[in-house]
DNA sequence: AGCCAGTAGTGCGCATCGCGCAGTAGTGTC
DNA sequence: GACACTACTGCGCGATGCGCACTACTGGCT
C-alpha cells in the first residue's frame, strides 16, 4: 500500500516532534520516523523538509564532526519551530476527527 | 490554515464515503463534503475526483434530468469501490494512529 | 426582453511535496 | 584498493488538490 499522498503536509510535522524530542540529523530523523511506523518514508523527502523547515527558521543547524562517517548536520528545534509544531498538532487533530467522521471510523478523537 | 496538503490521499476515500451512503452528483457530493467538516475543499478537485474513481471502475455514472438547472451526473458506489473504500478506510486508521504516535496525539485509535 | 443569480459540469495550467536515483565524501574492513 | 556503511545534496518526476474561466440551463427582477 502507498502511504506517500497520505504523508503529504504531516512530514513537517513528523519531522518536527522527532527534532523537537531530541536534537538529530538527518540520518538519524530518518531512522527514528521509520522506527516509530513510518517505514516507507524516504530518505530524500526527510533531508528536503529539514532543509525546508531550516529555510522556514523553525530548525536550527550545527555541524559536529562525527568519529565514523561524514560530518553530522545537526537540527534542533527553535521557537517558532515549536509555534508551527503546536499548531500543525491541532489542525492534524481536527482533520484526523473530520476524516475519521466522514469515513465511519471515529475513535472518540479531540 | 490550509488544510490541502492533508487531503491528499483522503479525498478518495471521502468522497467513496459519502457516494456509498447515497448516491449523488457532483454539486451534491461537495455540499456534503463541506457540511461533514471538510469546509474548503474545492469544487473542481471533488469534479476530478469523481472522474477519476470513475475511470478506475470504482463508480457507475448516470445523467438524470434536473427540474431547476442543467442534467445532473449521479454516480454510485461500485463493488471494486467497496472493496477501494475499505483498504483505504484500514489505510487511513493505520496511518492515523502512527502519526498520532508521532506527534504524541494519539486518542486510543484503532 | 435583458440581466443576474443559482445550479451543474468541464478543461487548463499551476503549486506543493514526497520519491527515486545519481552523485559526493568520509571511515573502516577484507 | 574494492566495497560497505554513514551522511548529505541535487535533479527531475508524478500524483493530486486548487483557482479560474467557460459552457449551459432555469427562474426571478426590472
Amino acid at each position: 500500500m502507498d502511504t506517500t499522498q497520505l504523508l503529504k503536509g504531516v512530514l513537517d510535522a513528523a519531522v518536527l516532534a522527532v527534532v523537537e524530542a531530541e536534537d538529530g540529523y538527518g540520518y538519524d530523523v530518518v531512522r527514528r520516523l521509520r522506527s516509530q511506523g513510518l517505514d516507507d518514508v524516504g530518505d530524500a523527502s526527510v533531508y528536503g523538509t529539514l532543509r525546508r523547515l531550516y529555510a522556514d527558521g523553525a530548525l536550527t543547524s550545527y555541524v559536529v564532526p562525527s568519529a565514523a562517517g561524514p560530518h553530522r548536520k545537526y537540527y534542533g528545534i527553535t521557537t517558532h519551530g515549536r509555534q508551527m509544531l503546536a499548531i500543525q498538532r491541532k489542525e492534524w487533530q481536527e482533520f484526523a476527527a473530520t476524516v475519521g467522521g466522514v469515513l465511519g471510523t471515529r475513535n472518540e478523537a479531540a
